[in-house]
DNA sequence: TGTACATCAGTGAACGCGCGTTCACTGATGTAC
DNA sequence: TGTACATCAGTGAACGCGCGTTCACTGATGTAC
């Protein structure tokens, strides 16, 4: 065992702890809600001292900020994965596949979808400088790219849309023409509508309010996403 | 000055003190977020002991129900108010009239949003017997109303739904049925679809996850809501 | 291989804080005769 | 009208708790010669 490995054995235990602390705040977060992330709860939970999280986070708000990154990317990754898995030449199946991959990811871990999109943890203020997590630009790519599908059989329904370059965020706009060079603002809007769509059925069924009207919202939203896409104009296939 | 209209002063008093605190922690949890509900707080605020307030709520949970409780009448009235002052002979309008008023609510008062559709208070736990409160069922109501509003032109859109009377909650049904008889399955699974499609652009905005992609979410809502409107077959008027 | 030193993960006690809640109380307001 | 009593809103001190964070430290692991 040579000096060089030992040394990144150390380091390997070290990243592995600092995994493991994350982790454990997920699933404090998970039955608990977002006010069980604390040091103590944490350390208590991994039979630590509280104060041995600073050897791996400066302050409780920089374990929660860290936390966010983690989360926006596992959703990055699963909702990426499912697009790039499904045949580009069936636009239909593509979108419901991204916005079941959406629904499934905030189904099996709820507490991460309610870190990122509902109240955050008690007392966290984000870091000041923070632009939003790169993950979290890569959801919204892929929305875009979402709208970009649908956009030449839906662009007849938009055809009186009042939107102008002008009212969006430059920082979006310079993500996302480059990307999509041929879509108009009307079709940018048509991805924040399409989020805002899904998006409101996910947070009724994570936040529970699903649950006390219908026993089937999966039924609920597939039936749904089917009808969006075919409210697009685009054919499912097969 | 008589003896009942002492007692009655007395009263009167003591209800404004509650109301007082009420508002209070609504007025704090809008600059704090839910966390920042405490009695200390409150009482801080209003410049009392903290135990003070036990004279008017026996608990701090119990506060935070007759709260939610007030946020669920406040927002019932809005959109109730909103759909019976527009004309019922033009349906399309009514059901602008009414997501209107839903968004104009939760931008007006945003935290009652949190409370009733996000993460509530941090330790709080609802009441055991606790149904939702009479006002949350109402503007359930309300929303079967616009499926039912909407279904004639719809219902065509829908001939393919596996949606049954089983697949929805019993209690639900009990209120809906009696109150639109002709509404099959698939009319109430309308309004849940038109629920989610409101409350996804009205969740981002009030969290603020469209303010980073758009300076006109006003915009956004309007186009989508008419948009809406006409993918159900009704043809706004005038 | 053996010894002296450096690194560094984790300890344990302590700090000051804000919280919900309990307790015995005070003092003003209203009531009965 | 005047006095004795009841009501009751609010006080002030105290409790036990969990929190984030700081401090001086220990003891095992790895490094240099």
């Amino acid at each position: 065992m040579t000096g060089t490995g030992a040394t990144g054995r150390r380091e390997r235990l070290r990243a592995e702890t600092a995994a493991e602390i994350k982790n454990v705040a997920l699933r404090l977060m998970a039955s608990g809600g977002p006010g069980a992330i604390t040091l103590r709860a944490i350390a208590r939970e991994m039979g630590m001292t509280a104060n041995a999280i600073y050897g791996y986070f400066a302050t409780r708000d920089d374990l929660v900020t860290s936390l966010v990154d983690d989360v926006y990317t596992s959703l990055a990754d699963a909702v990426a994965t499912a697009w790039d898995a499904a045949p580009a030449g069936d636009p239909a199946g593509r979108i419901q596949v991204w916005a079941h991959a959406f629904r499934d990811w905030a189904l099996a871990s709820p507490e991460g979808f309610r870190l990122i999109y509902g109240d955050s943890v008690p007392g966290y203020t984000a870091p000041e400088g923070g632009a939003a997590p790169d993950a979290a630009q890569r959801v919204c790519t892929g929305l875009t790219a979402l709208a970009a599908t649908a956009w030449p059989h839906a662009e007849h329904l938009y055809a009186d849309s009042d939107f102008q370059w002008s009212d969006f965020d430059p920082g979006l706009l310079a993500k996302v023409r480059p990307a999509f060079p041929g879509l108009p603002p009307a079709g940018v809007a048509l991805a924040l509508r399409i989020w805002g769509h899904l998006h409101g059925l996910v947070t009724l069924e994570i936040y529970g309010h699903l649950r006390t009207q219908t026993v089937s919202p999966d039924k609920l939203f597939r039936e749904e996403l089917a009808q969006l896409v075919r409210s697009l104009g685009i054919s499912p296939k097969g």
